[in-house]
Order: C-alpha cells, then sequence, then structure tokens
DNA sequence: GTCTATACACAGATAGAC
DNA sequence: GTCTATCTGTGTATAGAC
C-alpha cells in the first residue's frame, strides 16, 4: 500500500516535471493531482528536490528496461540499437512523459549528485550505451573522431531538446514525423542522409 | 546619460541571465551588480520579464551584425555562413553571454510574444538566416528533406545546448575543441564527417 | 530618477492534533 | 500517515520622500 501510494506520487511528479519543468512545478501541485495533502507528501519524500530524482529514476529505469529489450537481440546493429534509444526517448518526450530539469538549479544539482540510487542507474545506462556506442565507432558507422561520451551527451540531450516542443506547436508536422526528423539531423547531420546513404551505397558497391 | 544608464541595466541582465537563467536571476541580484536600488530599475524597465526582453533583443542585435559582417562577402558559400553562425552562437555561450530562458515558462513567453521589437529582430535574423538555408539546400550541401524551419530551429537550439555546458564542466576540451566537435555533430551528424567529405572527394572527382 | 522602506504573494517546509 | 493551520523565507513590485 505504501508503495502503490508513492508510486502514485511519483508519477504525478513524473507527469508536472514534463508539463511544467521543475521550477514552476510546485509541491501543491503534486499533492492536489495526488489527492492528499502536502503535509503527507513530506512524510514519503523529504524535500522538492527528492521528488525531482524520484522521478529521475523512475524515467531511468524506464530507460534500462527499454536498453534491456533491444539488448535481447544478440546480432543486432548497435547504431541501429542507439538509434532506437534516442527514438524511444523523443516519443516519451512526446507523449509529456519526460521531466524536465533545469540545468542551472543548484540546489537541485546538489540534491542529484548526493544521490546514490539516481548516481547509480545513471551511470548504469550511460554503461549500457557506452557499449554500443564502442562498438558502432568500431565498425565506423558511427565517427570515431567524435570522442564517446559526446555521442552519450548528444543523446541524452535529445531527450530535452527544444527543437522537438517547437515542431509539435506549429502543428505542421505528425509526431512521427517529428521524431524522423529529428533522428535524422542527430545521425546524419544538416548536411543530410543523402550523402550518409551514398557512402554506404559505394561502400557497397 | 539615460541611455548609457540603461545599457548598463541590459548588460547586467544579460550577464546574470547566462550565468543563472531567468528563474534564478532575482531583480534584486541586478540591481546589486548595476549598483543603483532595485526602485530606480522599475523606472527604466516595467517588469523582470521586459528586462529579459532587453537582453534579448540586444543579442539578436549583436547577431543581425555578425550575419552583416558574414554577408558582406557576396561570393561566399551560405553553408558556411550558417556554419560560422552556429560557431558565433556557441562562442557566446562559451563566454558566457548568451541569455538562457526557460521554454516553459508561460509570463515571460506571453511578454515575449507581445513585445514587437523583439518579434522583429526574431523575423529579421530568421529571414537572413532562411535565405542562406534555402541556397544550401539548392546547392545540395544541406540536406533538402529537412524543412528548413528545422535547419534554422536546429541552429538557434545551438545557442543553448547542455552538451556544450557539460564539455565545458569536464575540462577535457578546449573551448575551441567543444566548438569544432558540436559544429561536426550538427552538420556532419554522429554518423561522422568522415562521410560527408568522402561524399564531397566522390563529386569532386 | 534615485533612494529607503514596505506591501503583497507565493511556495517550501513544519507543528501538532487525530 | 493523514489532516488543518501556520511559519518562514524570498522575490516581485510599489509608495513616497528627496
Amino acid at each position: 500500500m505504501l508503495l502503490a501510494r508513492e508510486e502514485a506520487i511519483v508519477a504525478a511528479v513524473n507527469r508536472l516535471l514534463a508539463e511544467k519543468g521543475f521550477d514552476a512545478m510546485t509541491v501543491d501541485a503534486v499533492a492536489a493531482e495526488v489527492g492528499i495533502a502536502k503535509a503527507s507528501l513530506y512524510k514519503h519524500f523529504r524535500s522538492k528536490e527528492e521528488l525531482a530524482a524520484a522521478a529521475m529514476i523512475r524515467v531511468l529505469d524506464r530507460a534500462l528496461a527499454q536498453i534491456d529489450l533491444l539488448g535481447a537481440d544478440a546480432g543486432a546493429d548497435p547504431v541501429a540499437q542507439l538509434r532506437a534509444m534516442t527514438r524511444w526517448t523523443m516519443q516519451l518526450q512526446l507523449a509529456g512523459e519526460m521531466p524536465s530539469l533545469p540545468a542551472q538549479n543548484s540546489a537541485l544539482r546538489t540534491a542529484l549528485t548526493s544521490n546514490k540510487v539516481y548516481l547509480d542507474r545513471l551511470m548504469l545506462v550511460s554503461e549500457r550505451l557506452g557499449e554500443w556506442i564502442r562498438a558502432g565507432q568500431l565498425s565506423g558507422r558511427l565517427d570515431p573522431g567524435v570522442p564517446p561520451e559526446v555521442v552519450l551527451y548528444t543523446m541524452f540531450a535529445r531527450a530535452c531538446d527544444p527543437v522537438l516542443n517547437i515542431l509539435k506547436a506549429s502543428a505542421n508536422f505528425s509526431d512521427e514525423q517529428i521524431v524522423e526528423i529529428l533522428l535524422s539531423t542527430c545521425f546524419d547531420g544538416l548536411h543530410g542522409r543523402s550523402q550518409a546513404n551514398a557512402v554506404r551505397a559505394i561502400r557497397a558497391s
């Protein structure tokens, strides 16, 4: 019962973080969404920052589950797997389920960098993706000139890419189109997929 | 004298927006940095949002000046010009002079979308870059499959790319290296510049 | 147009009864 | 553990004298 209640709290936090962001999310709003008193929240979590950390841990766990799913196929192409994870991330954002935290809030940063569980999950995700990145660079399908951690951070950054929300707000593209366009700009660059395809075709011949 | 005072105010706002972001920037801090009383600020600007808008107008004017500089060379390659503007943007951020606004603050959004001067400058920048984008796509050096506005937004997004600050904080790369790496991932993608260069070499032969 | 002092609102966190 | 009621700090904005 306690765990179910806490899951309901974290789910509400997750949704509100996605909709409003950390600064604009109020603890009152969380309490209202869960349907309990604000003071009751503080019996489960000691601060607003801890609420946010719990939401981040939850989403990292979902990411790990997705990684496991993709990793089950032993013969899969690592770059295709990285692309699939980036797609998953964007779809989560489009669905309004990706919590967004400010990069500059120092109280929040302190809370996160001293949260063992959060750091542990973050490292797990990084290591799993790191293996695919290394394999992709060895095969030459990822630019070996880009440091592996830059590839990792670039993928993480897709989770909060403002371009996605701008395109959604413009209402000129379907969600599927947005995802495909941004996957293209991320992996193939603005210079274009035509060039990457051309190289692939030439190498294949 | 009045204009000089207001320029000092906006410069302080610009710096604090770059350092802390809009939410964490307090009007008290602005007043302290300028060295005047808070109430005096409100004689020049009617709200915190108006302060932020003034800072954004200022940076858009700097961008327009840079565009003019690059546009003076009539025979220049449009894609090289777009790349140069993206580089300029990143260097501004690395120098701590790029104001950062939250995408989700609605009071701020309202103030900006009803600010004629701001909208005018934003449209000017967009149109100037838009011409280069169109030319780049016609020449085939920019992927014609990516909608022009997506190219534009993607470039704008480089101004607040979190990857840049993460790399700077990691202290593994010089500022110049960071800029070159991110230019590569932006224009050539994670698949790599080697492919784009290969295509260029093949086409040239 | 600059100052000191203050009004006002809001949000994070807690007290204490049940 | 849940509630109501409250404390406390902080930040935007203003009043009013000079």
